[in-house]
DNA sequence: GATATCGCATGATAAGCGTCATGTCAAACT
DNA sequence: AGTTTGACATGACGCTTATCATGCGATATC
């Protein structure tokens, strides 16, 4: 038996599921909330039991989007180099499959450039996203990690994000495919000490 | 005098330099006909004798504004190695002021997430004008170009539009200064003939 | 077991959108 | 000079949108 609490968390989360979907895959325009609601399967009226409005709606789907794949692209830190670890990383990111599944992509890439136009409550979401993506990548406390490291982990993301973008913004499979090389193979070379992450 | 094919050229001018400010500041969504013509200082109804639709004013829009502000971001070309281009290049981008001055920005870096997500049409140009950029760093033809110099533009390109999008995307000065400087100090590691292009 | 609670559906509202039909007036043509 | 053209304004259309008011019905509370 489901109690009351029980089935809303799971109406709340199905609603999330669904917002992060349309965020990712039509963008914040896209995301509106009589679509959001059928695709969880509810009719608009309920919404507003769940969230104020729709603004907190994309906040709350931009951490659950994330907080769902993150790891996805993070996967499990290795024993290996600062450099290794970005090429890896890279390689695991800028993937064909990666570029057309819009629908379970990563979030931060997804919505840059309207992130980039949208209020101070969602850029604060966004920059905690990332500051917790990139806590992964410096495999701890990205505050802690040291200057240099900060400063290339900050251009990895800038690169791999820019990467899938452009990516996804022309038409051509063959530059498509070659921006994602691109991406690929300049990654490590953003790495200066490259021993620092040997464990 | 001033004829009548002058007048709706000039017309014709206006609107797609209001069109091009709408969709760097407020995206696709905010560069709507009714704006966009009050902007231009004409009304609604006067659209449809210049496009046919509002996505054909996207795409003459988007070359509109890159053509008006490209060389603000290549500059002229200089003697020097590639290494050194792309840093020079880097630093001319990666500025406060660019990532402040939304209405005069690279429209690349400002569509970037929404472009991935547009119509064929839409790539097709976008990819077009992207190619152009390409064509200027690599002074001359990108298609020319040898296969590292041009995986190494293409990355720059990522890496560049990366860095933009994501210092407009954050809540804290610090952090989005951060991301410029990361990206101009991580521009030139991206070369790695440095020799090449010296002239 | 009666009552209160609340998640959800139905329906309405007001504002916005893209698009088009019609009218008007000045410039272009014959 | 008379006629045609076409850029533009006005106004309307159908559609979508976010938001809210109301009502129902099942669950929680006493």
């Amino acid at each position: 038996m489901t109690t009351r609490a029980e089935q809303k968390q799971q109406s709340r989360d199905k609603i999330l599921e669904a917002a992060g979907r349309r965020l990712r895959v039509e963008g914040m325009n896209g995301a509106g909330v009589a679509a959001v609601m059928a695709d969880a399967g509810l009719t608009h009226g309920a919404f507003y039991s769940h969230f104020s409005n729709k603004d907190e709606l994309a906040r709350e789907a931009l951490i659950h989007a994330l907080r769902d794949n993150r790891e996805r692209w993070t996967g499990k830190p290795q024993r290996e180099s600062w450099g290794e670890r970005l090429k890896r990383l890279a390689k695991r990111y800028l993937t064909p499959a990666h570029r057309r599944d819009l629908k379970e992509s990563c979030a931060l890439a997804a919505l840059g450039s309207e992130a980039a136009r949208s209020n101070d409550e969602f850029k604060q979401t966004y920059e905690q996203e990332l500051l917790k993506t990139l806590s992964i990548i410096c495999e701890g406390e990205f505050d802690q990690a040291d200057a240099a490291q900060a400063e290339e982990a900050l251009a990895f993301m800038s690169l791999i994000i820019g990467s899938i973008t452009l990516s996804r913004a022309v038409q051509s499979k063959e530059l498509s495919d070659q921006l994602l090389q691109a991406g690929r193979n300049a990654a490590e070379k953003l790495a200066t000490d490259n021993a620092r992450k040997e464990a």
